[in-house]
Order: structure tokens, then sequence, then C-alpha cells
DNA sequence: TTTAAATGACCGGTTGGTCGGTCATTTAAA
DNA sequence: TTTAAATGACCGACCAACCGGTCATTTAAA
């Protein structure tokens, strides 16, 4: 992760992955198959670490409020610690979002998209089930809620000058309760 | 950029490019330094295009929410029309964002995303200052409306199949006006 | 002693960039 | 008007660096 955040997918050498590890270059194919494996399994990795960390902050809220509340608050707690976590992102994209090559990589990247959606969805959902919020279609507003986050990364990893994020995220928040409020 | 955007940056053969251009390798050197200058010529080039794009579509609007409601608009109609250019953004954000390399990229990414809030917090602004609008900050406003838009065709160009276009920009127009609402 | 893991020198394919040379067009001399 | 010189856009064969992946050898565990 530190070494393709740091040079990105293209540039990362493998030799560099292996000196991070503290092993050699050969003991690297010992455990993935080739470089796009080992992306790969890279990606994999950092979703359910992530997922994890997500479920973890979440798991105690039952008010469909206060869970959007807290997970755009937890959304931008991890945009500041995971940030080389964030950098990877930028090639998953990349070579994702272009199906030719990684064919893969292009499913995972969609069925986790499509995953994160459904969650955020069911938050949404649920909300409109007990009136906290406004009929709205739950997908449609969920990827538009994911969308603005990874926006923001995006825009933040780009110039960590371009806005304070703790006045974003309150910002944000707002602006999305205001917009689903009945 | 038809050749970036299938390809991507790393994976783009000078010689693809002169091949789809209609000359010879050689003479691509003739007008480019370097391949990341090439790179770097076209980002300023499509900046361009799309900013006079959005001036032409916006020029004759006064009113902040009917500019907002035809900005929204019209980027949707962008991410439609022209794929291949957003493509080549996944490469933009994965070269530019990463300061290591490239940082003449970064610089002008930086500055293009400065702009681009500072036209949409203008039309922010005028909105708050005419009373359409509630009292928001106008520039993080700004960064979060620009986020959707990034975040959704970063979305939709993985997979074209998580939303309908359409309604995501009937969605998402309606959700940040209700936002804006004093 | 046997087995498995670890290693890094090495190989070969790939590709960014170079350079000597060609040729159509323009300039200007005759 | 004709001819010759000058120009520079264009070209692609070639070079050298770089790096993903391999494998014969070493190390260490069982």
């Amino acid at each position: 992760m530190r070494v393709f955040a740091r040079d990105g997918y293209h540039r990362a050498k493998i030799e560099s992955v292996a000196e991070e590890a503290g092993i050699g270059k050969g003991t690297v194919y010992e455990y993935f198959k080739s470089k796009a494996d080992l992306f790969i399994a890279l990606h994999d990795h950092m979703l359910t670490e992530l997922k994890s960390f997500y479920m973890k902050e979440l798991s105690e809220i039952r008010e469909p409020t206060l869970m959007l509340e807290r997970f755009i608050e937890v959304a931008f707690q991890t945009f500041r610690a995971w940030e080389p976590f964030f950098l990877v992102f930028f090639d998953f994209w990349a070579e994702g979002g272009r199906g030719q090559q990684e064919a893969l990589l292009q499913t995972q990247m969609r069925q986790a998209y499509a995953e994160s959606r459904n969650d955020v969805a069911a938050i949404i959902a649920s909300g409109v089930q007990d009136g906290s919020f406004r009929q709205v279609d739950p997908t449609l507003t969920a990827a538009s809620i994911l969308a603005s986050l990874d926006g923001l990364v995006l825009q933040w990893l780009c110039d960590r000058n371009a806005f304070d994020l703790d006045l974003m995220c309150k910002n944000l928040t707002e602006s999305i309760l205001r917009s689903l409020r009945p």
C-alpha cells in the first residue's frame, strides 16, 4: 500500500515493495502470481479493512439520521487517518475504470461500489420508512452521497489547502440532512 | 485524448498516438518535448475546451437558481457526450494527485479546481445575496457540488449500469436546491 | 538428511526518446 | 520564367534503460 500510494501502480517496482516489506524480490512471487495479482489482492484487503472499520463505528446506532451523520463523520476521519490508503484509490480508479486491461479489478470495483450503495441506501430507506426522511430514491441518493465523499477526497488529496476537512464535514452533513428533510 | 482514454497514460504508446494522428512517431517529438509534456498539453486543452462549453451554455442566465440548475444539467450532458474526455481524467487524477512526479500537472490541476470552485461559488454567493439561497459558505458548498459531479462520473464510468444519468440529474438537482433553500 | 522457503543475479520484452536522412515547398538567384 | 539553393516538417530504424518475472543457488527449518 505504501509503495503504490507513493509511486502509483505503474511506477511502483516490485523490488520497492519487497524492500519495504523487508524481503527479497523473488519472495514476493511466492505469494503473488504477478504485479496485477498483488494489486488486486491489495484492493480486496483495503476494502475489507475499510468496511470492517465502518461496521464497527456504526454497529450500535439505530436511528437513520444519526447513522447517516455518523457515517459522514467516519468517512472524513478516514480521509485524514488513512491518507495513503486513499492515494491508492487513484490507481484503482484509473486501472479499474478502463475495462480493457484488468477486467477482474473492474468487476471487483463494481461489486464494491454496488455494495456500498446498498448499505447506504438501506439507511436512507429506513429513514424514509420511519418518516425521518422525505420520499427519495434510496439508491440514487446513496450513490450521490458516496459520490460527494469520493469527490471530496479526490479534491482534498489534490490540494490539501483546498478546504478545511472539519468545516467541510459540518457543511456537507448539514446539506445532506437538509436535502432529506421531509 | 482517444489513445490516453483507451489505454491510460502509462500503457499508451507514443507510437499509438502518432498512428491515431496519422503521422510518424518522430513527428510527435517535433511538437512535444516528451510524453509528459504531451499529457500536460492535453490537460490544458481539455480544460479550456470544457470551460468554454460551460461559458457558452450559461452566459445568458442571470438568476442563481436557474444557473445552478443549468450548470448541473450541462455537467450531466458532458458526461455522456464527452465520455473519452472524462476517462482521461482518471489519469490526470492519478498522475497529478501524487505530487512526487509531474509537479507541473499538479499545479495546473490545483489551479483548475480552484477556478471551478470560484466560478460555482460566485453563483452560490449571488444566490445568498439576493435571498434565493440560505446563508451557506459559498466556497465549501461549491466544492461539495463539484465533488458530487466528479464522484458521479467516476462511479458511472466504472459501471454504466450503476444508475440512470437522467434520473440522477433530476435527483441531484432537487437535493442540491433543497439543501440551499432558505 | 530432507524439504521448503527465500533470495537476487539475470533475462528478455517493451518503449520513450534520438538522429540521420528524405522530400515537398518556398525563396531567390539567374 | 527557369533553375538551384534553402528550409523544416516528417519519418522510422535504432538505442538504451528499465523492470516484471524466472530460476539456480543458498539458507534454514524439520
